[in-house]
DNA sequence: ATTCATTTGTGAAATTTATCACGACTATTT
DNA sequence: AAATAGTCGTGATAAATTTCACAAATGAAT
């Protein structure tokens, strides 16, 4: 919206950062460096200093960071203010996880609906989420913009369709499926398979440090 | 072990592109373009070239690609020969649709070990793994050099010392703690909630095409 | 007051990654 | 056999990201 000067790097950082903050300010600490956060959240000083820059002076030389200052300013900045409602779409094994999962307990972004092929679901309530059945997509998406993709790949692409044609602007992908949208539309993937190869992969030909 | 040329952005596409070319295999077809694997795979053309470039000259001007051939190569390069054991720590829901999930059906990465700190699971088989109580890590897991964590953010910690204790090499964390670990041991980070508020933070403040 | 240990913000450099663009080669068609 | 359309591999360039390193400012200690 205002100034895309942000790189994206910087972007993906922000909600760590937040949740960090968050867990400071609980625990009552009202200042930080940045070389303390580098070592909780694991992100060079540097770079950490150099992602706050880019919204400001936001610290102050010789003494670091005021948290609660900081934790504020990233409320706003993340759209903590206002609530965002998302779909969980496939009540799988893993959508099952993700409703039960209450991982979204310092922010605003909430799962409200869940669908599922299945019709024994539709009508029922996980993680206190009601499931609906997916063709009721049109009448509840209302409103909602943001997606979760827990169906089976062979799936994907259909249900890919019609979320695109209910006016969903971002999804969030965890089938192994590449699917296709168009470009005004946002796709992160979370490929599970692809992480855990990679990771055998690098520790295969990439061995100790970095 | 060999050559560590591989630029890291390259080897994380790797079990991407192994995944489409085994699509494509038995889909029957033996001949493959950088064109064609880019819309499917969604990464450009070029950075596909180049990826393969890093291996040598693995295909043939005006022709492509030989899916096979390929195939053949990145099987032995990401050692999908040999069969690599995982254990899963901590079933939970997230736990236990990654036992249930068989994500892991082109390759030969396998969950075989399933701990939990809940006594009434150990000696229970999910997904057909078998399930032991976390105060068996010491016996049960020799020659498992990877594992996934997906315990309470809140014991992460203290189980990741276990781990290293008992020689993991590489660990795939789906919590939301950032885990303290000697420079050999190598971490990878799925952060569900993070994943979620950065692709609404895009959403707003990136909008349309990339 | 003065010194000292900290710590930010950032210019500059380094590193990593992605993309452009084209020569060289291949298969196919006419 | 010549023309054509397609495709790789890569030098060069661009873009993105990280890191170094230090002047300037701060708070605490003496």
């Amino acid at each position: 919206m205002e100034q895309n000067k942000i790189p994206q790097a910087t972007a993906k950082r922000l909600p760590l950062y937040y949740r960090f903050l968050n867990n400071l300010n609980q625990q009552g600490k009202n200042r930080v460096s940045s070389k303390e956060l580098s070592e909780a959240v694991k992100v060079d000083s540097a770079t950490i200093r150099r992602d706050f820059s880019y919204f400001g002076a936001l610290g102050k030389k010789g003494y670091g960071y005021n948290v609660e200052y900081l934790l504020g300013f990233f409320r706003s900045t993340l759209d903590q203010n206002e609530t965002t409602e998302v779909a969980l779409i496939g009540v799988g094994n893993l959508g099952t996880a993700f409703l039960n999962y209450s991982f979204l307990k310092n922010n605003n972004i909430r799962i409200t609906k869940g669908f599922d092929a299945n019709p024994e679901k539709a009508g029922t309530n996980i993680g206190g989420v009601p499931i609906y059945h997916i063709d009721e997509l049109h009448e509840k998406l209302e409103g909602i913009r943001v997606a979760i993709l827990t169906v089976p790949a062979t799936e994907a692409e259909t249900i890919t369709e019609v979320l695109v044609k209910e006016g969903i602007e971002g999804i969030l992908n965890f089938t192994p499926a590449r699917i296709s949208v168009p470009e005004r539309i946002r796709v992160h993937h979370i490929d599970l398979a692809v992480e855990l190869q990679s990771l055998v992969y690098f520790l295969k030909h990439y061995p100790l440090g970095e």
